[in-house]
DNA sequence: GTTGGCACTCATATGGTGAGAGTGCCAACC
DNA sequence: GGTTGGCACTCTCACCATATGAGTGCCAAC
């Protein structure tokens, strides 16, 4: 991806991309020199607005779609624009206000990211994402076995980060309390904040060689754990809303690619490597067109936040929408809402 | 809807009808007169498949798009041909076996359901739908209270239906592992198999008069409750797959129809109400395009079958597709489904 | 450097035309 | 009376030609 530095284009023409990128989100309609000239900010003629287009195509920033069109920016154009030429619109008082308040409904932090990300659907019109990133070290934090009717037994799993894991089992034969009590106990001696993966093989084959009795619960945790971390080995999960709203833009109207496009939301895994980028940034950050390096989003740009909890980056949310979208109102929207996001589960926890 | 008595309908009628329906779905094109008169099966010219195709029309089986292309089955057309005139593909014993297989791969409840509606949208290249009813009677069956590190408890409620909730709280002072006891055995025995909604207000009432140190605890479990029987009410939920499929259908090609199917879907109300009445029914059901009374489904037909365990209907699953689907085949697929899907989650309880 | 003029290009809309598929109806046939 | 071939008719679709209009590039003049 050639970059186009600022100064290989002087100042005008870059005032003139600026125009002509900001009517092209507005309208959707390819711009030509007579529209741009009609515009108030610039006085020049359509003959001389010409000329200057013509040099933005010849360094990439804007290019037609046929020979009698007007111009439309380039992943270049608008990567210039996003860069140096934007003025961000940020949200009013009583909008921050609107949103804080719609976050303090929200119960548990599960609840947390849906109204987040479902507010940043809303309020973009476009799909709303919000990843919870990979568990750094999978640890067990605690295990607990709980006596149910018959001969079931509860397992419950305590996870870093606070995440909580449950199965039900049918044992073989009645567990006393006690049994249950010692059994969870011998668990938690051994897992207790060390790196699952580390301590497992050990604990099996230790069990291999003390009572078979107790074996089936500690089994039963054991898988549960392995299970669990495989499925984070993933690199986390995410929570996304309003996908339909895409189907709305006409530069997604090809329903190929967008099936294409659905199909990765479901797939997860190219979002979730695309959001983990956007974790090592900081800040907002801005992936646009081809940028993202995978095709079913050549047609989207995406806007991301890492948001933190106590200091720390613990994810990252954005909005994917078409190309051509209101860089201007997002950008802030997703910074703010990155902010909220953090506070409230930061009250949360 | 009028329907059609197959007794109004001549033999010959309805063995065209078949012919016609069958083509059909198999071409995806209207069929006149000259086609069924060349496919084997009817040794009739094909004027005189005209004037019966006449016939059929003015009994609203079949219509055509235009003067001059074939016929297509109406609404009732596919009806007359579901219920009387359809020879079933049983799945051959190779297929089922292949499915049971995935179904063992399976480990916990929902895990199956998700196998299942994978399968289902898989091998039917369409959506695959699952859904779980809402609980008849809604019981806690068992709260139990583990001390975390600090001042964290992890309340955990097991529900009737085998469902586990779990939720994380910080109280303002440690409590002992017997106070956690304690007032688990207190709501224990409040609750016991009873219905909740019934017993709720009862121990608020009497707890505003013990003592209050046990109170927070007690009130975050039944907050927990209460929250998690009114999402409940809504009637259950769904687990759905392959909706990307719909994406490829030349009929459902109109790009606004499908964003308001999807938009269904995430709304999942409509949805939920359709399954719940094929709950009622036995044996698999079949709503033909508007028969569903959902405009979102005009142009979809729905193949259900409830699926039971323990010899109790506990919740329906379905495949959703355009109503030129290949009914003699989906029919057998939701059916076996729907018992191996039975089977498993008896299995695993 | 800026501007008006002008020839040129190309997407889009419009209308006409012909081929092809399929119908309805009628008269003839078994 | 049911069945059939024949025939005129209808309608979609693909194709082509034409016109329109938006926009461009270039040039000469200011």
């Amino acid at each position: 991806m050639s970059k186009v530095s600022p100064t290989a284009v002087s100042d005008r023409a870059q005032q003139l991309l600026k125009l002509l990128v900001e009517r092209y989100i507005r309208e959707g309609q390819p711009v030509g020199s007579r529209t741009l000239a009609r515009g108030q900010g610039m006085d020049l003629s359509p003959a001389t607005i010409r000329n200057v287009m013509a040099d933005l195509e010849d360094l990439g920033l804007v290019k037609a779609p046929h020979t009698s069109a007007g111009r439309i920016p380039t992943v270049q154009g608008y990567r210039l624009f996003v860069d140096s030429l934007l003025t961000v619109k940020p949200l009013q008082p009583a909008e921050v206000r609107g949103l804080q308040a719609k976050f303090e409904q929200a119960a548990d932090p599960q609840q947390v990211l849906v109204t987040a990300s479902s507010l940043l659907s809303e309020i973009s019109a476009m799909a709303g994402v919000i990843m919870i990133p990979r568990r750094e070290q999978p640890t067990v934090r605690q295990v607990e076995f709980i006596a149910l009717s018959g001969n079931r037994v509860l397992v419950v799993l305590v996870l870093n980060g606070n995440q909580v894991q449950n199965r039900m089992i049918t044992t073989s034969r009645r567990y006393s309390p006690a049994e249950l009590t010692q059994a969870a106990n011998y668990l938690n001696h051994a897992l207790a904040g060390k790196d699952f993966t580390k301590v497992r093989d050990a604990l099996l084959a230790e069990m291999r060689e003390t009572q078979e009795s107790i074996n089936q619960l500690m089994l039963a945790a054991i898988d549960m754990a392995n299970r669990t971390f495989q499925g984070g080995d993933e690199g986390g999960d995410y929570v996304l809303a309003g996908q339909t709203n895409l189907m709305g833009y006409a530069e997604m109207a090809d329903i190929d690619r967008l099936r294409q496009l659905f199909d990765a939301f479901n797939r997860k895994r190219d979002i979730l490597h695309l959001l983990d980028q956007a974790a090592h940034a900081q800040g907002v950050q801005i992936f646009i067109g081809e940028e993202s390096g995978y095709e079913v989003l050549d047609a989207c740009s995406v806007v991301t936040s890492p948001y933190e909890v106590a200091g720390e980056v613990v994810g990252v949310l954005g909005v994917i929408g078409p190309t051509r979208m209101a860089y201007d109102r997002l950008i802030p929207l997703v910074d703010v809402t990155a902010k909220l996001l953090g506070a409230a589960l930061n009250q949360n926890q």
